[in-house]
DNA sequence: CGTATCCGGTAATGGCCAGTACCGGTAACG
DNA sequence: CGTTACCGGTACTGGCCATTACCGGATACG
């Protein structure tokens, strides 16, 4: 149920629908800033130039907000049909680090991470959360490693599922326990000292 | 502050000093089990066997409480005198998985998964959390990459600080988002796959 | 011994904030 | 046009705890 029930029948004036991604966006600034708990209502109401009843006129609750704007978060990701490819490992994983993609990414683990403690309590949370965020860019790497294997540029033996984790596990610890941006030196050497080593 | 002020001198009877240890250890798994949010001093109180009261006598505040477990929690750590020393870095690094160590790692990542939300708001358990914690970790593997530099096992021109955090950075995103618990064969594959073909 | 203080419980107190109700104003349906 | 429902604001209500206050026993100091 990510979008309410938006068929109306009814006379008078309609919900505006260019609130809603205001709203979303706002909640995403809020919870990538200070987290669930630090979230109020009021602050995102605020950020978004709303009022609370506007808020409350489109989902039931903070928690029902915060799952769709979580879920939206995950929706826009890299899309795994416009991959790089640029005919080496390597090029296609330094391909994939553009600037606005890198302070998408911080910002999603930022989120994450101030969303970890509810994780273990809401369900669908958390397959919204992890899966859908963290787990795109395992995927995209996936897809990339899986190419290098076929291409005889990798290892056979490799396994490419763990070795996918690699890049996004050590940048999420950078991000959201070290605190420091995701920088490309960061990533490249990632790259060239650990990932490429471990295929060949 | 570790310990709060305890030289009385006045009459009557004492702390019973038996029950901060009791508490502390129920803290510790409160907020391994439901995150600083979820955990109600009640909770706490109740598996220490003890009353509210006798929390609030020891610290002034949840906020003061947590801060002093998880310091303390950072203190009991591998402690980088005793490491294992078997002559290869493989041979040490997997000496130094041993079960009741991986168990206690796993509460330490799960207290600090459910913490992330309010590091970034205080300050001092920002540092309490991770450097004692996940820090102690990647500082003993430093040590043990460093001597493998030093013995010509590894290459010399290896970034030791750099590759230290991969295994607990791995580790970490496993059991904190991925909810996995944190076993041998995991470990054992991390440096036969990653670790050392980076420092050759 | 006498009493100040602790102990494990349990019952207030009080603040914060999600959620609700309204307000004066405005846009869009019939 | 006349409603009806929305919009951004701003009270107001109610519940959930952190924190405090007590209670009837222990306990250890002087």
């Amino acid at each position: 149920m990510p979008e309410n029930d938006r068929t109306r029948t009814t006379r008078g004036r309609q919900l505006d629908p260019t609130r809603d991604a205001a709203i979303l966006d706002a909640t995403l600034d809020v919870l990538a800033e200070v987290g669930y708990t630090g979230m109020k209502i009021e602050m995102v109401a605020e950020r978004a130039k709303a009022g609370k009843g506007t808020l409350y006129r489109r989902w039931p609750s903070k928690e029902e907000l915060v799952i769709e704007a979580v879920t939206r978060m995950g929706q826009r990701d890299v899309g795994a049909e416009q991959l790089p490819d640029t005919g080496t490992l390597r090029g296609d994983i330094i391909a994939l680090i553009r600037p606005e993609l890198m302070e998408e990414q911080s910002q999603k683990v930022r989120v994450i991470a101030g969303l970890t403690s509810m994780l273990a309590s809401h369900e669908g949370l958390a397959e919204s959360a992890n899966n859908a965020n963290i787990g795109a860019w395992i995927t995209a790497n996936r897809v990339l490693i899986q190419r290098a294997v076929d291409r005889g540029e990798a290892k056979a033996d490799a396994d490419v599922d763990f070795l996918a984790r690699l890049i996004p596990s050590m940048s999420a610890h950078r991000i959201a326990l070290e605190g420091k941006a995701l920088d490309k030196d960061f990533l490249v050497k990632l790259v060239d000292e650990v990932l490429l080593p471990a295929l060949r």
